[in-house]
DNA sequence: CCGATTGTGAAGGGTTTGTGAACGCCGCCA
DNA sequence: TGGCGGCGTTCACAAACCCTTCACAATCGG
């Protein structure tokens, strides 16, 4: 399943919910510039019915850093609205609009944001590692790990499924030369568990005399 | 005089003449995808009329590494051509076109060539970087950066979210040549969070154990 | 029920970073 | 020419962080 796009406002225009789901688009309405968390497709604002909450609402998307592709719905007598807004849109499309015009505006938008340099991500069902910005998150929420729980995380989430020895990370993730006891692995193990939390603990299993393996938890229990 | 548009093909449609020239756009038509040298806005192409050469002219534009963007002028019957097509256009307007609609497309696309050739502002938030002054603010507060802070934000800023080692910052910021201790990194960033002020000295962030990260901080804990 | 393995909480200590200050280089100006 | 101020760099020390270890409890397998 391909990331969503975000489409405002909540109920969004009719026409519009029926090209998006003709369309086969994976979207989701919201009614208000709170945080939009995790990773968008691209954003389509209907513009007419309250200008002003639709202004603000691309003005949010666009400060915080993550330029997401806004498509603008707005009637061609509010043009003049778009003047000295250029920031807060990548591209419009008149009211009423042909299904097909923003079918296709829709496709050249996705195509943008798929095209445009994205960050290197590892990504393993709602846990998102950003290689780049040392970051992870789990369904939009940040773990807040620390160097190490980081790395391990990282090396397990690499190769899911995937059965590594204590031996095994100890080199691999603190390093060849690394001389000390293997229940480190353990301790951080512990950690890392806490903090995905209770929910998603799970995603790294213990297989007993063996190590350790993230992912495909579902196999288990 | 601002730079002219490209306008294909040569004579270009009537209507689109009379809007260019409304607009007080600086413009030139040309008939085939020979060297349009020098700086160019952007490009008008009408497909409709010859959409073989159309194609074949935005393709040649495409393929001189200056990204110039292109407005293409189709009408409804021909929407599926774009498909596939997504990289040789950056917008398009819908024959027979209202004459607001191409007006208000024309602006962003030149607002776009404006931004992206020449980025002499760096801004995140509240902070401004004015690249061409070698100035910076924070809410409109000059921030009196020596020149090495100035520099070290600059780069920061640039990529917001990004993780640097104090390695990388020397060889980037300082130079590849350069040969000197890493704590000096600290001691700029440590003078940058001060000028920055208490409340935006978090937009650097520290990494422990890898470096330092500009923006994007309210994604932590 | 026993031994082996793993989870858990806490404490120590080593590493990393923040901080204040001093040094030296360089250009400016009297 | 000599003093002076700005600036980049370095250093020493303090503070914060978190990696590691250990002891003990819990769990698993036989």
């Amino acid at each position: 399943m391909t990331e969503p796009l975000l489409v405002f406002p909540d109920p969004p225009p009719p026409e519009l919910v029926r090209t998006l789901d003709l369309g086969g688009y994976n979207w989701k309405a919201v009614g208000s510039a709170q945080e939009p968390e995790g990773r968008w497709l691209g954003a389509v604002v209907a513009v007419d019915e309250n200008p002003e909450d639709a202004f603000g609402f691309c003005r949010v998307l666009n400060r915080r850093g993550l330029d997401i592709p806004v498509l603008l719905l707005i009637s061609g007598a509010r043009l003049d609205e778009l003047e000295m807004r250029d920031d807060l849109y990548t591209d419009f499309c008149l009211t009423p609009f042909h299904q097909r015009e923003l079918e296709a505006r829709l496709a050249h938008l996705v195509w943008r944001s798929g095209t445009a340099l994205r960050p290197e991500l590892i990504e393993y069902g709602p846990l998102v590692l950003n290689v780049e910005t040392y970051q992870a998150t789990i369904t939009g929420r940040p773990l807040g790990l620390t160097y190490m729980e980081y790395e391990l995380l990282k090396f397990l989430a690499s190769s899911p499924g995937k059965v590594f020895t204590r031996e095994t990370l100890l080199s691999r993730v603190w390093g060849y030369d690394y001389f000390g006891g293997a229940r480190t692995v353990d301790v951080h193990v512990r950690r890392l568990r806490s903090k995905l939390g209770e929910e998603h603990a799970g995603l790294i299993t213990t297989v007993r005399s063996v190590g350790y393996r993230f992912g495909l938890s579902r196999w288990e229990r």
